[in-house]
DNA sequence: CCGGCTGGATAGTACTACTATCCAATCATT
DNA sequence: AATGATTGGATAGTAGTACTATCCAGCCGG
């Protein structure tokens, strides 16, 4: 098909398409001349892919190409694909190295994965992610224990024991790519059912009736 | 205090804590003179919840500008604190409502949320989050059953619960607030933890040794 | 052979979150 | 009282992100 053909069944515009080629997100068509490409369903399927992940999962587009060509490298075994989307994903925090605040908070993070038993890599952003957040709660006044954090952990490895049950050993590149996308949507799900479990249960706490 | 004893406290640039006055995410300082006001404690601890929402949170100036403005409303009673909230910080989606898929989705939701029983407001923007999702789930290829939508429901409504404990009926408004600002903070955490379960889960299901 | 579509390049836009500069007033210090 | 730094308030400028618009030949289908 052509772009405009792709245009029109994406919804998108065809200038925002010629974006995503331009910045590697979207391979190019296979040129027939100077002025032809033909694309494919491929095409159609990563920018379905695209936009749910910049959509949904509100990712900028730098980080979506890292995505993209990490799980494109064939270096990167199955068995690192969530550690690899994770690091592609990347913390977009930086941490100050000297504040004893966060030291703590690393200090925390690395003894609560190491209670648990998790096998994550040192260098998983999601760490500073973790602590950025433990920072901060402690400056509202709140004081996060280990014990505290349990139940957060505990329903995170339940939903990843359910979603990594998906995967098999002869899940393809595109499906692996797809299935990381929707667990990228996955977290938009449980941050939006987080909030309305929250509306629910401070209604039924304090509300009338 | 003066501002750049603010500043130097709260370790941010004098011209930023202008801007959040400007922006109205911060209160004047009391005006001693034509070119001199003082700020105390109160305004510390609300750059603290502002730097909270804004770095952890990553929510937008405008966003905090609504929750502030919504929880400083006494109209506002307890009970609907985190749905006022929820509202404030909006969706930033908008929903087609002519696209067969998005209405499905809603139904989708609707139902789900029925079946929970759950008391949430009609209009709750998570409901939109909560669509989109679902049609992108299914663009890229997923069915999302109301059944495996069932483990997330679960875990958010267990920590929910669990938040929504430390409220009491004489909880204040700063207090309210800081707990939202708590709350908001919980999601990064929840996701963070959910990325590095995800790391586990692959790496044990498929890692070597 | 001609009008519309195409690839490729370049430039411009809208938005967000700051950041910088300027000014006159005022305070602390000399 | 003079002076130098600080302040509130206003205005303008910047950097980054994600597009969006325009232009220009070249080509294809009619």
């Amino acid at each position: 098909m052509r772009i405009s053909e792709l245009s029109e069944r994406s919804g998108l515009p065809v200038q925002t398409i010629k974006f995503y080629i331009r910045e590697g997100l979207l391979p190019k068509g296979t040129a027939s001349a100077a002025t032809r490409a033909e694309y494919d369903e491929t095409h159609l399927e990563r920018l379905r892919l695209i936009r749910a992940l910049r959509e949904v999962g509100d990712l900028s587009v730098a980080a979506i190409r890292r995505i993209i060509t990490a799980l494109e490298d064939p270096g990167v075994g199955l068995h690192d694909l969530f550690g690899a989307a994770a690091y592609a994903i990347g913390p977009r925090v930086d941490a100050p190295d000297d504040d004893p605040d966060w030291r703590a908070a690393r200090e925390q993070v690395d003894a609560l994965l190491e209670e648990l038993g998790w096998r994550v890599t040192g260098q998983a952003p999601a760490r500073t992610v973790l602590a950025q957040a433990l920072v901060a709660l402690r400056r509202l006044g709140f004081t996060p224990s280990p014990a505290a954090l349990r139940p957060y952990a505990e329903a995170a490895a339940a939903l990843a024991e359910h979603e990594t049950g998906l995967l098999r050993e002869d899940t393809t590149r595109a499906q692996a790519l797809r299935m990381l996308a929707a667990s990228v949507v996955y977290d938009q799900v449980l941050v939006a059912l987080h909030r309305l479990a929250q509306e629910d249960a401070s209604a039924r706490r304090f509300g009338p009736g």
